[in-house]
DNA sequence: CGTTGGATTGGCT
DNA sequence: GCCAATCCAACGC
C-alpha cells in the first residue's frame, strides 16, 4: 500500500506560485490560472485545496473594473504590488476575492469564480451550510465563504506559503480553455474576459445547479 | 447628507 | 423568471 490518499489526481508541490506569475496581464494570467490549486491553511488541520476552474480578468481601461475610476480605499490593493489577494464586500453580504495582476500602480485583477473542491470538503461544507460538492465553491461568493476569505484577508500576500495561497497543480488543456463574457457586469460585455474549463462541472454557469428536468 | 445600485446567491412563482 | 437580502462605496447636491 503505497497510499491511502484519495482517489484525485496527485496534486503537486503545495507551495505558491511566485509574484512572477502574477506581474502579467490580467489577460494573461487569467487562462494560466486554470487548474492551479487554491490552497488555504488555517491554524487547525491541513489545507483546504480547490481546482481553479474559472476566473475573470479586469483592468484599469475596462468601465466593469472596480479600478476604472481611480483608487479608493475599497480598491487600494488592486493598485498595489501584483500577488496580492484584494477581498471586496457586495451584495450586502457576499464577499469575492482576487489576485492583483501587473504592474504596481496599474490596477488589474483576476477575480476568482469557481474551482473543485479537492481536499477539506467538510470544513468548506461546514462553512457554507451545504454539502454538495457542487455547491461548495462554484460562484465566486461561495468560494470565497468556501474558503474562509473576508475583509481580514484583504491585502495578504499570495506568494507566501501562509493563509492563502496558489500552487501550481496542472494547467488546463489548453483546448479546454474556453472565454466568454463576464458575468454580472453591465458595462463592457463584449469583452470575452471570463476563462474557464470547458464542460468542467464546477464551473459557474449564470444559473448553476438549478434542478433541470431529465438532467 | 441622501440616493443608488452592485464582479451574488438562494428561495419562491 | 423574479426578487429580497443587507451593507456600503460612489456620486450628486
Amino acid at each position: 500500500m503505497i497510499s491511502s490518499a484519495p482517489p484525485t489526481r496527485g496534486l503537486g508541490p503545495l507551495r505558491p506560485l511566485r509574484r512572477a506569475f502574477y506581474a502579467r496581464s490580467s489577460l494573461e494570467v487569467a487562462p494560466d490560472l486554470l487548474g492551479r490549486l487554491l490552497v488555504r491553511r488555517t491554524e487547525e488541520g491541513e489545507p483546504l485545496v480547490a481546482r481553479i476552474v474559472e476566473c475573470e480578468a479586469y483592468r484599469e481601461d475596462d468601465p466593469a473594473s472596480h479600478s476604472f475610476r481611480g483608487r479608493t480605499p475599497r480598491n487600494a490593493v488592486m493598485f498595489g504590488p501584483p500577488g496580492h489577494l484584494y477581498v471586496y464586500f457586495t451584495y450586502g453580504m457576499h464577499y469575492c476575492m482576487n489576485v492583483v495582476t501587473g504592474t504596481e500602480g496599474a490596477g488589474s485583477a483576476v477575480l476568482l469564480r469557481a474551482a473543485e473542491p479537492l481536499r477539506g470538503l467538510d470544513r468548506m461544507a461546514a462553512a457554507r451550510g451545504v454539502h454538495d460538492p457542487r455547491r461548495l465553491c462554484t460562484g465566486p461568493a461561495r468560494l470565497t465563504q468556501a474558503f474562509g476569505i473576508a475583509r481580514a484577508q484583504d491585502g495578504i500576500d499570495v506568494t507566501r506559503p501562509d493563509a492563502l495561497f496558489i500552487a501550481p497543480g496542472t494547467l488546463a488543456d489548453a483546448s479546454a480553455i474556453q472565454a466568454a463574457p463576464r458575468v454580472g457586469i453591465r458595462v463592457a460585455t463584449e469583452q470575452p474576459w471570463r476563462f474557464f474549463v470547458r464542460d468542467d462541472p464546477f464551473v459557474s454557469a449564470p444559473r448553476p445547479l438549478r434542478a433541470r428536468r431529465g438532467g
